[in-house]
DNA sequence: TCGTGTTATTGCAATAAGTCAATATAAAAA
DNA sequence: TTTTTATATTGACTTATTGCAATAACACGA
């Protein structure tokens, strides 16, 4: 159950509103500063801070210092998949 | 924020390693009755059925009654995509 | 309708995750 | 070296999720 729990754990720190917004702002417009992110998703300097750290650490973003600023990306192509496909599974609706 | 709740809702289901094994199972052998998930992914039969009905709620997927068996299986598409892209994500691993 | 096989629901203790003010650390400017 | 700007960490508290035994419901054959 080692693999499937590290897929699960990636997963749930993506299962977030916020986290996913956070990962909807870096895939439209790509990197930036923590500050920056934080105009166009306002939370508490340390909630937000917190999320990134989570998110990096699963490997959904990557962090590089430059100067006193943080900058913040998406890490890889898997990452904008699986928004792509949570997005459209939800924007339409089915059940059974 | 009410798309990205529903976005999360749906990707935090998927986040638990049982409910992932059941959806891979599922991925690789097609639908089934529950009792035949229940010999591949050995959990309590309440458990089982609850995790079933907490992904099919989320739309990940499809249920379909047969006499006194119910048959599971994927949903869609997208949900095989988003299990192949966090499977390969998980299966390298590298930080920043 | 009674019994049996199959699946769903309920209730709740144990555990995990979310939230944010306060505080700490990092880098550059004054 | 003191300040200032930028980000990270800690601690304490609130809320949500997990896991499962017990029980209910559903569908069929005897």
């Amino acid at each position: 159950m080692e693999l499937l729990e590290r897929m699960a754990a990636a997963l749930k720190i993506l299962a977030h509103p916020c986290r996913l917004k956070v990962a909807e702002v870096l895939q439209r417009e790509g990197s930036m500063p923590v500050h920056t992110l934080m105009e166009k998703v306002p939370l508490p300097q340390a909630t937000l801070s917190q999320y990134l750290n989570q998110m990096r650490r699963a490997g959904l973003v990557r962090a590089e210092r430059k100067g006193k600023e943080v900058w913040y990306e998406i890490a890889d192509s898997s990452v904008l998949t699986i928004l792509d496909c949570i997005r459209r599974k939800t924007g339409q609706r089915a059940e059974s």
